[in-house]
DNA sequence: AACCAGGACGTGA
DNA sequence: TCACGTCATGGT
């Protein structure tokens, strides 16, 4: 590995925690702040912040399950999207393996709509939710979690690196945009490639590898969202 | 009014 | 292996 990828990797990550601060992800219901129907919970973070500084989550294993359901809902759609998602199966009182595995595809298609792709998405909660019965409790192998059909490279990194707290670096395209836009990959690179780009700078490390993807996410939404891309970073060059 | 959003899968070459 | 079409909603 080169050093100074690794260097300027180590400079990206330090930057952009000056510039953003930590970033507290997996977003996750926080259903101590309902309205008085006890409905309608806010995210950890649309007004306070994510669950910043606290890396103990998820600390139940309906926590656990929330962000494998939201992995899946999220793959290539706008986050907000998936929150109303997200809020409609917790009010439905669905929001747990036993139960969307149990409920009907059109009431969980008419649910997780705002998500886009409901169709896929709603046969893709159900494997979810069956292969996560079938582990009880345990931690599944990132070849495991592979084998499930509607979770690829992405996915599975995010659901072991967030629900599990396994050390898998998450390459979204917003990783590979920057990181192709720094002249760090090219931009015919693969998933793999790059996710051991990271795993051979920086040692297993779950609060970093948290925070820098989230930080990445971040970084991407301000500046690299629309083209062309003409954003900077003095630091890293 | 196009374009994009925290992708994955099936197909054909 | 790999490029390409498909899937769907909501915000800018």
């Amino acid at each position: 590995m080169n050093q100074s990828i690794k260097n300027r990797l180590n400079n990206l990550y330090h930057w952009m925690m000056d510039q953003y601060g930590p970033q507290g992800w997996w977003p996750l219901l926080d259903i101590n702040k309902c309205d008085q129907h006890g409905t309608n919970p806010t995210f950890t973070g649309v007004l306070t912040g994510y669950h910043i500084k606290n890396y103990t989550y998820p600390k139940t294993e309906n926590q656990r399950f929330e962000i494998c359901t939201g992995a899946i809902l999220t793959q290539n759609t706008a986050w907000t999207n998936v929150e109303h998602a997200l809020l409609n199966l917790y009010n439905a009182d669905i929001l747990s393996p036993e139960k969307i595995l149990t409920a009907s595809e059109n009431k969980l298609k008419k649910l997780i709509q705002p998500a886009g792709y409901f169709n896929r998405k709603t046969i893709y909660l159900k494997n979810m939710a069956h292969f996560f019965i079938t582990l009880n409790g345990k931690t599944p192998s990132r070849e495991d979690i592979l084998t499930c059909k509607g979770v690829g490279n992405e996915t599975a990194d995010s659901i072991l690196l967030y629900a599990y707290r396994e050390p898998e670096f998450i390459i979204d395209t917003y990783t590979k945009r920057i990181l192709t836009h720094l002249k760090l990959c090219s931009a015919n690179a693969d998933y793999l490639t790059l996710k051991e780009m990271f795993q051979n700078s920086f040692k297993p490390d779950i609060v970093l590898y948290q925070e820098y993807h989230a930080l990445l996410v971040e970084l991407a939404k301000r500046h690299f969202s629309k083209k062309p891309y003409t954003f900077k970073i003095d630091a890293i060059n």
